[in-house]
DNA sequence: TGACGCTATGATAGCGCTGTCATGATGTCA
DNA sequence: TGACATCATGACAGCGCTATCATAGCGTCA
């Protein structure tokens, strides 16, 4: 492959005659002071036009719209392209089109497993439709996104995606007059920007707390970190389950973010502070497993003496010793769909319906299987 | 934010008395069939010149060399930019200087721990040096890595951050005469496409071995999954360390992606096939922590009867209990010093040191320390 | 005082591509 | 056969910005 870039460009200077030192000059100078910037040393459409004996024009046409031009055209200009081993440069298409192919994600983590998911779901759901993804990380600051979207936007992206309903109200009303689709995933709401894809975190905290008080749990604590708006809802969530049981509410909550030591140390935190607790809905995956790892080390029998409820299902939850129930979310395919939701609508095509609940599942396992 | 930039685009049309119309058109056409593709709507430099009363470069030089305008102008310029809230075109810039502010990633997972810690230290990179991160995803697949290496490349990136030592020769050659600074990360290299950070998987997990070895296990195994470059030359180094030793070869591996689940799938398939096994080498924590599990649920006790030593030294090995033993290595720290490698050269400083081994250290903790 | 260098600014010509409109060639139907 | 539609192709202008070179204004020094 390189091979033939290389010859290209040989070729390329060989032929137009003004691309002579260039070439030679393309690596060392690039990083300091080059002789002259113009020109990229690359094959462009117009060096792919003349060796084809074809007009500029055509040659994008064939690229863009093959059905336009005639198929010996659209052969002799292929044979030029793979000749010269021609690339388009996707910024002059952008700039003369006024069109990208970048679609712009903010998320506001990427090292939390959630958003790993999350994004594996976008890159798959780009994959083949020739379009690019430019991640914005907020780390869960709303400032930064605030800071983030009209940037993003200004880039003339071809879609954005978005993560939550918790925009400030001058980042969504700029993003309502972008001109480009937009979805936001990760939650319910009645009032998306444009498209919206998610679940209800409220309903699904609630759906733990139920599940625990079925188990026959009643003195039960909730742990929580990092508490972004989703968590924020979840907590609604699980209060309002617990306030209607005619439970007391026994909560431990760090702003740090959500880890197994974390877990670990809530757990102890609250188990101390809350003597006869047997039971503990986690709000994020790995506060589970770290209250799991407490319970261990203190002798605690889970599931028989203690219930513990995760919220994510994370692959590990299923492995785990007892293996623990958690609340599944379908992080992956929040992703894919509202890339796929997006390019549809790139295309001017009308999703069948732009809020999309993906809903939860309760997975129950060992560690509320008592009895 | 939002109301000034409306603001500013109301200003604009009132004020030149060119824009009327566009402004309008700008936004309802955008989605399916524009009346014009012709200009964006936004304010552009020509706009903040005429506004300022100065030339177009003018506003161009006060925005990026402002040394090069006189104080007053510079004022004038930067009250027309605020006032017509202009935000450059990145697009138009990167075609009419050759330079572009897109720093090319290429990884091989995005879900997977290791690589969600590199990526944190990239973007931590990056923040604040106005460079921006444009992410491959190889799926740890070679001929995606030899399809993605010449299309970022052809992007005219600033930079290039690649994942490991492999590629392909042509991939390499391509590389080597791209005139952009490049740097491979999380391996150890002679022989560097340009810069290289990294550490020895072979040492690494030739240290995990022996560590077992001194806490006096003997009949040990090793678990492994997806066997890419990093892992088969930890491979090379369990197999050295054990052959070294004298003992014999007793590895489960799998092709599949590495999870706790696999890891005690593999963990029972060893242990089965092999009676009397006392310790694991888990060549990626999530092994690890899934061979912790199959050991509780069969009640062999750790570290007594038996040792494991993970790889990584994800969050979670220290809240396990026992905590597990790991090697740590310096994920985070190789892709924040990637990208900072990079922007030094970028700017045409040469970096102190281009190949940097960063190491890795084994942390011992309650999973090997027995008796 | 005039040659010289320096600073601040501008005019011009692109970067590589696409939108628009024009043109010639071909096909169709009455 | 001629009016008209259709198709394939091209010329031209321009997207928003920057590199280059030119120029005016000013201070400096012999």
């Amino acid at each position: 492959m390189v091979e033939t870039v290389q010859g290209a460009r040989d070729g390329d200077a060989g032929r137009t005659g003004t691309t002579q030192g260039r070439t030679g000059d393309g690596r060392a100078g690039a990083q300091v002071g080059r002789m002259s910037q113009r020109r990229s040393g690359r094959p462009t459409l117009a060096d792919v036009a003349a060796l084809a004996g074809v007009g500029a024009i055509t040659v994008s046409r064939a690229l863009r719209r093959p059905d336009q031009v005639s198929p010996a055209t659209r052969e002799r200009i292929a044979q030029a392209v793979a000749e010269l081993n021609y690339i388009p440069d996707p910024q002059a298409r952008i700039l003369a089109s006024g069109r990208s192919d970048v679609i712009g994600v903010i998320l506001p983590s990427l090292t939390n497993n959630v958003y790993a998911d999350v994004l594996q779901g976008i890159y798959d759901g780009v994959a083949g439709t020739g379009f690019q993804i430019q991640i914005g990380n907020t780390r869960y600051d709303p400032e930064e996104e605030a800071r983030l979207a009209p940037l993003f936007a200004s880039q003339r992206p071809a879609a954005m995606l978005l993560t939550g309903i918790d925009q400030t109200p001058a980042t969504r009303a700029l993003l309502e007059s972008a001109g480009f689709p937009i979805v936001q995933i990760m939650e319910k709401g009645d009032d998306p920007i444009d498209m919206i894809i998610g679940f209800s975190h409220f309903d699904a905290a609630q759906a733990a707390i139920r599940h625990l008080l079925g188990r026959g749990y009643r003195r039960i604590g909730v742990l929580g970190a990092r508490m972004d708006p989703r968590l924020m809802r979840r907590q609604e969530g699980w209060r309002a389950a617990l306030s209607e049981a005619g439970l007391p509410l026994r909560e431990a909550i760090s702003p740090e973010p959500s880890s197994a030591t974390m877990g670990r140390a809530l757990a102890s935190r609250l188990m101390d502070a809350e003597p006869g607790l047997d039971a503990l809905f986690c709000a994020n995956d790995d506060l589970a497993l770290g209250a799991l790892f407490e319970c261990q080390a203190r002798g605690i029998a889970v599931p028989r003496d203690f219930g513990i409820v995760g919220f994510n299902d994370l692959e590990m939850m299923a492995a785990a010793v007892p293996s623990i129930t958690s609340v599944q979310t379908r992080r992956y395919r929040m992703g894919r769909l509202g890339i796929e939701m997006l390019v549809e609508r790139i295309a001017g095509r009308r999703p069948a319906e732009p809020n999309v609940d993906l809903g939860f599942e309760l997975i129950e396992r060992e560690s509320t299987r008592r009895g």
